[in-house]
DNA sequence: CTAATAGTGTCTATCAGACACTATTAG
DNA sequence: CTAATAGTGTCTGATAGACACTATTAG
């Protein structure tokens, strides 16, 4: 796509009532980030940052999801990963963004616009502050300030349609695993048992086997699987 | 959900920097709506602002989708409402979000968040005027300004996924309706063919049957049916 | 009658779940 | 050997598409 980019200053443009964009109203923009994570053998957890003293009055003693103000210049993906650099040493994150919530009576502190993020963190790499964050089951959300509830919820459904019939599409796994691994994982977001045999055979067109197995444990070995390239 | 409101002015909270929420930038905000419908007889459409004398640089020539800024304390789906009260005199319209485009060289007037939405209008409802706007076959999309073809195709995208297994969710088939009606509303949608008999079967739960025949036509006197209510 | 469209019964391939069976290891 | 887990073959019921057939109208 051709585009010739004069690069003007911010008000060279003025609309047909003669305002430049200077005379629009501009909302606070927030990004707000559900960071959804499989613990060790757990169930689908997510990491809520806690109460504390500096917090306004809106949200006094309740807890959070993880958010950011939009800086000058900066992409919302951009503004995502730095508000999760704080409470997650992380890095390959890949925020998938859900909605905008722009009810006027969400945040007391003004006009905020929130734009609602998923993020999936491998449990392996999830690095917390505890003293900050805490990582909770999903199906114990305490009550969230802001609203946030409904930007978890959001986020949950979301995952959970994407592992309907890929076998890790957020690389949640070290590769390679065994099937048993990667059932529990997919019980573990779905929240629910998955028949054995059935998810095999819906799995098995995208995975790719490795030859090896894993030895060491009672039973027979479990071949050992990476995830199909594409085909 | 209990909450006190103080009501404060913009200004009284500070974050932990000494920061109000005037401190942070915030950009502008703009919606950006793809109109869909099925005129009568023909394949799925979209309504297109036509290009004009006073168009931006960016924008010169090319056609581009009905679009605002956000006012003052105005809700993101308000603003749609308005933008589209202009081009088409439409009521009931139910306007759903799709994205937010953020990329920092998507309108050359300066940095400008563009909310995409979708709504879809009955074709006996659209009443368009001809000199602004064109209403456009969405397999013969022209070059777009703002990158508005990637809402374009989000908003085909979402629509057909939503009728995929749903008689007439948006409501764009005048009650009562043949099944003939509704596999051509169904056709023209998705862009396909579809098996008669395996679209009657998919269809028959949601519909409701009123008893009554179309006649008048050649052949036999179709079964007139409305939306099922719930069950 | 013929042409045209509406409506239905049934066959088949596919797929998901249930279930029973075999396979291979640790101890 | 037993206990435990991995892997597979087959049955059944639900579903989608193909197809042929019947039904009812206009003219």
């Amino acid at each position: 796509m051709e585009r010739e980019r004069a690069n003007p200053p911010r008000d060279a443009y003025r609309d047909p009532g003669g305002r430049t964009l200077a005379d629009y109203p501009r909302p606070s923009v927030a990004v707000d980030t559900a960071v959804l994570t499989v613990p060790e053998g757990g169930a689908l957890g997510i990491v809520l940052v806690r109460p504390g003293p500096g917090d306004d009055a809106s949200a006094r003693g309740r807890h959070r999801l993880p958010g950011t103000f939009l800086h000058e210049g900066e992409r919302l993906a951009e503004a995502v990963l730095r508000s999760l650099r704080d409470k997650a040493g992380v890095t390959g994150l890949d925020p998938r963004q859900l909605h905008v919530f722009d009810d006027p009576d969400r945040d007391d502190r003004g006009r905020v616009l929130s734009v609602a993020h998923v993020v999936t963190v491998a449990a392996r790499d999830l690095v917390i502050d505890e003293t900050k964050v805490a990582l909770v089951s999903v199906d114990r959300i305490p009550d969230l300030a802001y609203r946030h509830d409904a930007i978890v919820r959001l986020a949950v459904a979301s995952l959970r349609a994407e592992y309907a019939s890929v076998p890790d599409p957020r690389h949640l796994l070290e590769p390679p695993f065994t099937l048993h691994d990667l059932q529990a994982l997919h019980e573990a977001i779905a929240g629910t048992r998955i028949p054995r045999d059935a998810f095999r055979r819906a799995m098995q067109g995208g995975l790719t086997e490795t030859g090896r197995s894993r030895r060491g444990v009672v039973g027979k070995p479990a071949r050992l699987f990476t995830i199909r390239s594409s085909s």
